[in-house]
RNA sequence: CGGGGUGUAGCGCAGUUGGUAGCGCAUCUGGUUUGGGACCAGAGGGUCGCAUGUUCGAGUCAUGUCACCCCGACCA
C-alpha cells in the first residue's frame, strides 16, 4: 500500500540515498566525491538534455565545446571570479607517470612537472572568454550565443549524490552582446527557459528571482535563479542565469568596433543547470515506494507486466501487449514489456514503482476473458480496470493527468509551506520547521549575514514574478525600512 | 579542517569473558509456484580495512594508520 513520505523526517538524507539506489539511478564510485550514473539514471538525464537543448536552440543558441584544462594564469585575470572558485579546484601539475624505483606500482615522474599548472574547469568563463577575444572584432560579430554540455570539477568538502558531487555534468551557456540591455534581457530569457522546464517538464514549481549580492555568482552583476522546495521544506537552487556586465570582457580585453567607429567592451551572460536537477527531481516527488517520475522525463512511460500460469496464457498476454505497445508507440509513448520469466508479478510491480514508471498495466487470463486490463498510476498508486478497447487512448490521456497531478501536488505542498513572517523571534523558530518565509529585508549585506549566522537561513531570492512581495515594510531583523519581501529558507 | 561514528561474504549486519567465522538478503542446483516483493531442500562464497604489539592463541585487547559515512564550515 501507499506509504506517504514523512516530510522533514530525521532520516531524510537516508531516504534520499535509498531512492537513488532503489531506483537504480546511480551508485557511489571508488573516486572521492564522484558517483557512477547508471544507465537508468543517465537515460533521465538524456531526456532532460534533449528537452533543454531544444529550448536553447529556439532562442538562437548553438552548441560548442571548449577545453577541459584551463591554464592557471587565466584565473588570475578576474579577481572576484577566482576568489569564488580557488578553494575547490583540481590542479594538474604533471604529465607523466613512471615505475616506482623503490618498489611496486607507479609514481608521478618528478621530471614531468608542467611549467604552468592546468586547472580542471570548475566552470568555463575564463577559457571561453580567452577564446571569444579572437572571435569578436566588430558589432557584426555579435551576439555570440554558445552553450556547451560538459563535465566540471569542484573539489567540494562534502558531497551528496546528484546534489553536490566532485565531478558533475551540466550545460553552461555563455553569451556576448553589444549592449547591457540585450545581455540583461538574455539572462532573463534564459532563467525563464529554466523555469518553464522545471514547471512543465519536471513538474516542479519554482520561484524566479534575483540573488542578493552576497549570494551572487562570483564575478556577476546580477544572478537570476530558480528556487524549488524539496519535500523536507528545504530550498534547492535548481538553475542560475548571470548578467556578467563587462567584467569578463575587461579582464580578457574583449572589445568590438561599434557602428559609430568607437571601441567598446562587450556585455556578457552565463547560465547553467546541472545533474543537480536529478537531485531536485528525486527530492521533489519521490515517496516511500521509490522514485516518482513525471511522464515527460520517464525513459519508460508505460510498463507492461504479464500474468500467466501456462505458456499458452503467456503467449496470449504477450501478443496483446505487443498490440497495445504498437498503438502507444504510434502516439509517441515509450513502452516496456517486462517479459522476464523468472520473476513474479508482485516483484515486478515493486521494482517498476521504485523506478518511478508513471503507468503500469497488468494483463492476465482473467482480463483477457473479460476484455479488460488493469491500469495503475505511479503518482497516486491507484489501480483501475479498463476496457482493452481504446486502452491506448485512455493511457495517453492518463499520462497527461499524471504529469499535471505531480505538479499540482508539488505546488500544493510548496504553497502550504510558504508564509509571511514579520517577527524576528517567530522567524527564528519558524525557519527551523522548513519551508519558505516571505520577510522584509533592508537590502544590506550585514543584515543578511547576521540572519544567516543566527539561523543558517539565506535569502533564496528576491522574486521577480510575485506581486505580494512588492509592499513597504520593516526589515525583520534590523527594523529598517524595506521596499519588499524576499524569500528566506534553509537551503541544500 | 573541526565534532561524532563505522570498517567482518556481493549487500545489510551479529559476533558474549581472547579459544573451530556466523545470520538475513542476494547468488548457484533441483522441485513446486506465479493477480502485490514466493516456498522447500541443498550448495558455493571470508587475508575480519591495513600495520605493529601483547598472548600458547586476537574479529575481540593496545598503539598507529588508512578509508568511508553522518553533522558543521564551503558550494550548482
Amino acid at each position: 500500500m501507499a506509504k506517504e513520505i514523512t516530510p522533514r523526517a530525521e532520516n531524510y538524507s537516508q531516504w534520499y540515498n535509498d531512492i537513488v539506489v532503489k531506483a537504480d539511478l546511480a551508485e557511489q564510485s571508488a573516486v572521492r566525491g564522484c558517483m557512477v550514473i547508471k544507465p537508468y539514471g543517465y537515460a533521465i538525464w538524456e531526456k532532460m538534455q534533449s528537452i533543454l537543448d531544444k529550448a536553447f536552440k529556439e532562442t538562437g543558441v548553438q552548441n560548442a565545446y571548449f577545453p577541459l584544462f584551463i591554464p592557471k594564469s587565466f584565473f588570475s585575470r578576474e579577481a572576484e571570479h577566482v576568489a569564488g572558485f580557488a578553494k575547490e579546484c583540481a590542479v594538474v601539475t604533471h604529465h607523466r607517470l613512471m615505475n616506482d624505483p623503490y618498489g611496486k606500482g607507479v609514481v608521478v615522474d618528478p621530471e614531468a612537472r608542467l611549467e604552468e599548472e592546468l586547472i580542471v574547469r570548475p566552470t568555463s568563463e575564463t577559457i571561453i572568454w580567452s577564446v571569444y577575444k579572437n572571435w569578436i572584432k566588430s558589432w557584426r560579430d555579435l551576439p555570440i550565443l554558445c552553450n556547451q554540455w560538459c563535465n566540471v570539477v569542484r573539489w567540494e568538502m562534502r558531497t551528496r549524490p546528484f546534489l553536490r558531487t566532485a565531478e558533475f555534468l551540466w550545460q553552461e551557456g555563455h553569451t556576448a552582446h553589444a549592449t547591457a540591455e540585450e545581455a540583461q534581457a538574455k539572462a532573463e530569457q534564459m532563467v525563464q527557459v529554466y523555469a518553464k522546464f522545471a514547471r512543465e517538464t519536471m513538474a516542479m514549481p519554482v520561484i524566479v528571482g534575483h540573488k542578493s549580492p552576497n549570494e551572487r555568482f562570483a564575478g556577476a552583476l546580477d544572478t537570476l535563479t530558480i528556487e524549488a522546495m524539496m519535500q523536507d521544506g528545504k530550498a534547492l537552487q535548481a538553475g542560475t542565469s548571470h548578467f556578467l556586465g563587462q567584467n569578463f570582457a575587461k579582464s580578457f580585453e574583449v572589445q568590438f568596433a561599434d557602428k559609430e567607429g568607437g571601441l567598446q567592451y562587450v556585455w556578457a551572460t552565463s547560465w547553467g543547470v546541472s545533474t543537480r536537477l536529478m537531485g531536485a527531481l528525486i527530492m521533489a516527488h519521490s515517496d516511500d515506494n521509490g522514485l516518482v517520475l513525471p511522464p515527460a522525463l520517464a525513459p519508460i512511460q508505460v510498463v507492461m507486466v504479464p500474468i500467466y500460469k501456462t505458456d499458452e496464457e503467456r503467449d496470449a498476454v504477450l501478443a496483446k501487449f505487443e498490440a497495445i505497445g504498437k498503438a502507444l508507440e504510434a502516439k509517441g509513448v515509450s513502452v516496456k514489456i517486462d517479459s522476464r520469466d523468472t520473476l513474479r508479478p508482485g516483484f515486478k510491480f515493486a521494482e517498476w514503482e521504485a523506478k518511478g514508471v508513471p503507468v503500469r498495466i497488468a494483463l492476465g487470463a482473467r482480463d483477457l476473458a473479460a476484455g479488460t486490463v488493469e491500469v495503475a498510476r505511479r503518482d497516486t498508486l491507484e489501480k483501475a480496470t479498463v476496457s482493452l478497447e481504446g486502452v491506448d487512448a485512455y493511457i495517453e490521456d492518463l499520462l497527461g493527468k499524471v504529469q499535471q497531478n505531480i505538479y499540482d501536488k508539488a505546488l500544493a505542498f510548496r504553497d502550504a509551506n510558504i508564509r509571511k513572517c514579520d517577527d524576528w523571534e517567530e522567524f527564528k523558530t519558524e525557519i527551523q520547521k522548513g519551508g519558505f518565509l516571505l520577510c522584509h529585508w533592508d537590502g544590506t549585506a550585514e543584515t543578511e549575514q547576521a540572519i544567516k549566522d543566527e539561523t543558517k537561513a539565506t535569502i533564496r531570492c528576491i522574486p521577480v514574478d510575485s506581486c505580494v512581495c512588492e509592499e513597504e515594510g520593516k526589515d525583520i531583523y534590523s527594523g529598517k525600512p524595506s521596499k519588499g519581501r524576499v524569500v528566506f529558507a534553509i537551503a541544500y
